[in-house]
DNA sequence: CTAATAAGTCAATAATACTGACCTATTAGC
DNA sequence: GCTAATAGGTCAGTATTATTGACTTATTAG
């Protein structure tokens, strides 16, 4: 159990460091023993959240939520068309643009993934409680850039991989 | 401002998803300005972290927590020990161990780091109030590895970057 | 018609990580 | 004391993820 007297702002960052570090440490772990029995990494992870989470997103968006080089994108991405878990269709109205889509194949691999890091968040979340919960959200929400605050919000915030089916 | 009403527990899993990679990587970017004026990279900047956070601990401490494998540390740790920020000194009870401790330059850029990354995180949680710092620390406590969460508690609260001097 | 944009591509390189094998020094068990 | 285990270091080779910078194509916008 924590330390119930208000701390100083620097031991409140200095524990928000480890915080941060561990729990991402093992939220990401979670999913990796599918991924690697697939020959995909991390990075295809999270193209593919991102695309689930956004379909019909343009590979530009997908660029500036993971900022990396559109040359660090390019390999993984074609690696997820190739294999048949993302499609890409031109834009109706730029044609420029390439949306980008889960396949059925796509969306399947997801959602085993989802569970995986389910296993891992779920019962945190219900062992830590609903206040907890707003208050992990208001924090993180807090710590991130404005933009990507703004881009949550604007989110369809339906779940395509649970709903759907 | 979130939602209010209660979620389903997967729409749950999906925003603690988007909250986790965004927070994390605007958390990580925040240092990143210094660290590639030095020619470090975010490697560099865990190990020095916990290094200043566990004065004297043992190589094989360092591995398990970063979970990297001896080589992958060597180079890092290596390039730490050759610039001067962390040194190495035989154990006492055990003159097989290495033991880490930052030298004074190196205390100096870790609080150097830990300022830029103060910059990011001190203002969330001042946005977000106490009692979501504790939801937060809730959650995230929740969500690591009951073994990191042992080491949490065992750390010596101490903050030698800020209380020193 | 021209400039800007969306996306894709080529070539070269860097940072971080991995495997597996092997070595030395030291400690611990018998 | 001998042997096995441990802490740490090291060598060689490779994989993943990322970078920069230049260039091309298709399309849109002024």
């Amino acid at each position: 159990m924590p330390d119930s007297r208000v701390p100083t702002p620097d031991r409140i960052v200095r524990i928000a460091q480890d915080l941060l570090f561990f729990a991402y440490r093992d939220f990401t772990d979670a999913a990796d023993v599918l991924l690697q029995a697939l020959g995909l990494g991390r990075a295809h992870h999270r193209a593919l959240h991102f695309v689930g989470r956004n379909p019909g997103m343009t590979v530009s968006a997908l660029l500036g939520i993971l900022r990396i080089t559109k040359q660090s994108l390019a390999r993984v991405l074609g690696d997820l068309v190739e294999r048949g878990y993302v499609a890409q269709v031109k834009g109706g109205a730029d044609r420029r643009q390439r949306l980008l889509t889960l396949t059925e194949t796509g969306a399947d691999l997801e959602r085993r993934l989802f569970a995986l890091q389910k296993n891992c968040l779920a019962p945190a979340f219900a062992q830590a409680g609903p206040d907890a919960f707003a208050g992990f959200q208001a924090v993180m929400r807090a710590i991130m850039d404005p933009a990507a605050r703004a881009l949550l919000d604007a989110a369809p915030p339906g779940d395509e991989t649970s709903d759907v089916r």
